[in-house]
DNA sequence: TCCATCAACTGACTCACGGTCATTTAGTCA
DNA sequence: TGACTAAATGACCGTGAGTCAGTTGATGGA
């Protein structure tokens, strides 16, 4: 009876396995430097297995990816619920996604890898497409957040809530990618580093956001 | 006499024959899917030659990468000259960017290419090397642009200049990575295209650097 | 005019890697 | 026990970046 489930149950655990084998690579010496046969090896299985369980490199690091975003989902619900006004809840996002960075800072470099990569939306069992049902949501949680601000008046009414979480988030993004990029370069030749700049980077959101109407924070 | 400067006249000229074949392939279809074949078909030499010319792909790439922020060096340059005020000039520079993303779309998509490889600092003689020496002196343009704000008091005095230009500059790269990727997406799904996002980032922006002390615009 | 030199150029080759598929192994059930 | 099927294998393929031993042709001296 319950073999279908318990074979449904191994196939996940094992897909489970390769994903923590390609993350221990991808994230010890880079996803680009990894290759498909490290990754099998790593796994204990031969490279044709793994593609019972993805469809592609790619599709590995989109789980990878899936992976990180979810951790990050959870980590916005509950910055959102931990504040009442919608321009804290917002400055508590900024704070969980700046914890994420530090804390998971390899997840953040997976979401980074997809270069200019189309994802293709066409099919719904790529973890490519989960990926982007995920982000969607992710963005809802933030666009929901300007929208309790707009409501509650700490927030200038202008603005699109959704437009306004895309910003955000692609703001965010970009001063984090950019980090990874030239972080060490910044700290020697400027003295900043990104401890002083992600920061900076939340401050200067929150004059962008702050409906000067309110009051005082 | 004047044949080794010749010969360096012609070699430059190769060089530049070879981009302009890469540009068009990489522009037509793609970096990705462009082989170093098809650049050395176009450019009607060997592929051995392209070689003598680049020490990589990676290098083409970088060259045309610095093409495009040559460009935007000159609009910037332009841009801060325009305006007197401080806070003017971030602005029409602002604007200039934008102005560049729309008419050198493929420059902005070149320099986006590069995911989170790592320039090696080391050999001054790679396009790596120069395009980051050249995204330095555009990143100075900005900063200036900010210091004379600061001094005339439009743009608040507790911002640091070097680290506002690379927030600045990260964000806005951030926002168009974005809006490559997801644009077409955001418009069919959400409503709003590259058109509505890029100057509400500017305004954004505005918002973030004004000196409430200063008189209005 | 002829030859030595050397930079420019060539293209067949190597090698690494993502992805495939015919075949083998092992678990399940009548 | 044998038939059936899902899971796993690893030799193999195609592609594309990068190499290098050899060729070409312009230059400049004798």
């Amino acid at each position: 009876m319950g073999i279908a489930e318990r074979r449904e149950r191994e196939k996940e655990q094992r897909r489970n396995m390769i994903l923590d084998a390609a993350e221990r690579l991808f994230f010890g010496k880079g996803a680009e430097a990894t290759t498909m046969d490290d990754v099998a090896e790593l796994a204990e299985l031969s490279k044709g297995t793994l593609y019972l369980y993805f469809k592609s490199k790619d599709d590995i690091l989109h789980a990878i990816h899936l992976r990180g975003l979810t951790i990050l989902r959870g980590l916005f619900e509950e910055a959102v619920a931990s504040q009442q006004r919608g321009i804290d809840k917002v400055r508590a996002i900024g704070d969980a996604y700046y914890i994420f960075s530090e804390h998971h800072a390899d997840y953040f470099n997976a979401m980074t890898y997809f270069e200019g990569g189309q994802a293709d939306l066409g099919d719904p069992h790529t973890f490519a497409y989960q990926c982007h049902q995920c982000s969607e949501s992710v963005m809802k949680i933030v666009a929901d957040a300007v929208k309790t601000g707009i409501a509650d008046g700490t927030i200038r009414p202008e603005l699109d809530p959704m437009k306004t979480a895309y910003l955000l988030w692609a703001q965010t993004t970009g001063v984090i990618q950019m980090l990874g990029r030239n972080g060490d370069h910044l700290e020697q030749e400027h003295g900043f580093s990104a401890e002083d700049l992600v920061p900076a980077m939340f401050d200067f959101i929150g004059f962008a956001l702050a409906n000067p109407a309110a009051g005082p924070d």
